[in-house]
RNA sequence: GGAGAAGUCGCCUAGCUGGUCGAGGGCGCAUGAUUGGAAAUCAUGUAAACGUUAACGCGUUUCGAGGGUUCGAAUCCCUCCUUCUCCGCCA
């Protein structure tokens, strides 16, 4: 969320990022429901004012023996009038704040304009392609053959995009998801395991509603009222970041480091028809996540760091990788600034994205409330979250079988897992 | 799922026969005094948001959340949320 501030002190500059953004927003109309607020919550405040030096006044009054019937004609009146106001003022609450809720966040500088992910910039790449003397498989026909990968009882049991693991497939799935985990608490993140399910303030606070309701699950809660209803989690950065909503650190607890294992649950509503095989486009799907509370000022730096937490997985895994920017047109709703992790499929022959690293400024932090003072006397001001995959398990598990794979339909384990894997091969 | 109790300023707690209560006390924290330095002691201060002001300050709101009664609500009424205790069920 923005601040009404920065958007009325500049509404120039505040459309030209929302058309950066290929976002249509209509500033006017909330600056003047803006001034309509401020006019009649000035008015107001005065009444209450008036009303509360009067209510002091009437015990005073009461004991000397006086008659207050007069009085309180006067102040029904004005009680009348503050309700009246109050009601209104909530009203025009809810206009503006329903509107700041679905503007995305400003882009910072350094992002290049782009109209879609095409326009994304890379900065560069490392590693070697890989190379076959035979036409390497698809993940999916791997898994097949090695009898590692169900999908097709997974549509039995449950419906289309889900997996069924199985035998070395299963436990390569979990050695990816150790290796991460405990190579991220080596360089310092505290591990979280979070909710998989989180409620509506929480899925608010990080950005994914109001807007984007379609794209994710939703589950009936029956101990709750119907307002308060439960989302499978898209993330584990929904959880992690609202871990500490409503808080206020202090600066020497900055920046905070959390990684996180979750499944993660997307219904990939709009995406129907793309990556229909294999494990890149699931329903549900396993994620490490890295999230990040800095104050302001360490924002960009710990972003870079988080990243090279990140990218150096698929150096460990001998992975050929590429590192992009992206562009306006392709940033996501709450961020301001995100970098791409991609890792090369052969089946694909292309880059698939396996790790975004954002970093979101205080836009989250002004949604969940969670900011951070100097010193004892400092005013709360907002911290930044920042959080990216560290990173995208299935994918890896994608990446080694086409990247790893044998003529003779073998998948070599990458140096790294073996000792978890207690094989150097997963063979027929 | 059944029965009961409770949610107050970072923490603990007073207030709950409605009015000088945005709220007393203790702990913690900050500043100062004392000390060679520390501990202890003493003094002062101690939330957030919004508005206003050059600033000191002043105003409004917030006692789990929302609504109601009233001239006026931490205090009364309703709904919801959360926590705890006992019973039942359960990985």
């Amino acid at each position: 969320m923005l601040d009404i501030k920065t958007i009325k002190q500049d509404p120039e500059k505040f459309k030209e990022a929302m058309k950066k953004r290929n976002k249509d927003v209509n500033v006017d109309e909330i600056i003047s429901l803006d001034d309509k607020r401020r006019t009649l919550l000035f008015e107001t405040e005065k009444c209450k004012a008036e009303q509360n030096t009067v209510s002091k006044k009437i015990p005073v009054l009461k004991k000397e023996g006086q008659d207050t019937t007069a009085i309180f004609a006067e102040m029904k009146e004005l009680s009348d009038k503050i309700k009246e106001n109050d009601a209104a003022i909530k009203i025009l609450d809810e206009q503006i704040k329903k509107f700041l809720l679905s503007v995305p966040n400003i882009p910072l500088d350094i992002v290049p304009y782009g109209k879609d992910s095409d326009d994304n910039l890379e900065l560069r790449k490392f590693g070697t392609p890989p190379q076959f003397d035979f036409s390497p498989l698809p993940h999916w026909d791997i898994g097949k053959l090695l009898n590692i990968l169900d999908p097709e009882r997974a549509a039995k049991v449950t419906g289309s995009r889900f997996h069924f693991y199985k035998g070395a497939g299963a436990r390569l799935e979990r050695a990816v998801i150790n290796f991460f985990l405990d190579t991220h608490t080596k360089n310092g993140y505290t591990e979280i395991f979070p909710p998989f399910m989180v409620n509506r303030k929480s899925m608010t606070g990080t950005g994914q509603l109001p807007k984007f309701e379609e794209d994710a699950f939703k589950l009936y809660n029956p101990e709750n009222n119907p307002e308060n209803d439960y989302f499978l989690i898209p993330t584990a950065e929904v959880p992690v970041t609202n871990l500490h909503a409503d808080e206020i650190f202090s600066e020497s607890e900055l920046p905070k480091k959390y990684c996180a294992y979750s499944a993660c649950f997307r219904s990939e509503a709009g995406s129907a028809g793309r990556d229909q095989r294999g494990l890149i486009r699931q329903h549900q799907f396993n994620k490490v996540e890295l999230v990040k509370f800095t104050t302001p000022e360490q924002g960009l730096e710990e972003l870079e760091k988080l990243t090279n937490d990140a990218e150096r997985f698929l150096q460990l895994l001998s992975l050929l990788e590429r590192f992009v920017r992206r562009c306006t047109g392709d940033l996501g709703f709450s961020s301001a600034e995100t970098y791409d992790i991609e890792v090369w499929m052969p089946s694909y022959n292309r880059y698939v994205e396996i790790s975004s690293c954002s970093c979101f400024t205080d836009f989250q932090a002004r949604r969940a409330n969670i900011k951070f003072k100097r010193d004892a006397k400092d005013k709360a001001r907002y911290v930044y979250t920042l959080n990216g995959s560290g990173v995208a398990v299935g994918r890896t598990v994608a990446a080694i079988l086409e990247n790893y794979q044998n003529k003779d339909g073998s998948v070599t384990i990458p140096e790294v897992l073996r000792s978890a894997m207690g094989t150097d091969k997963i063979e027929k």
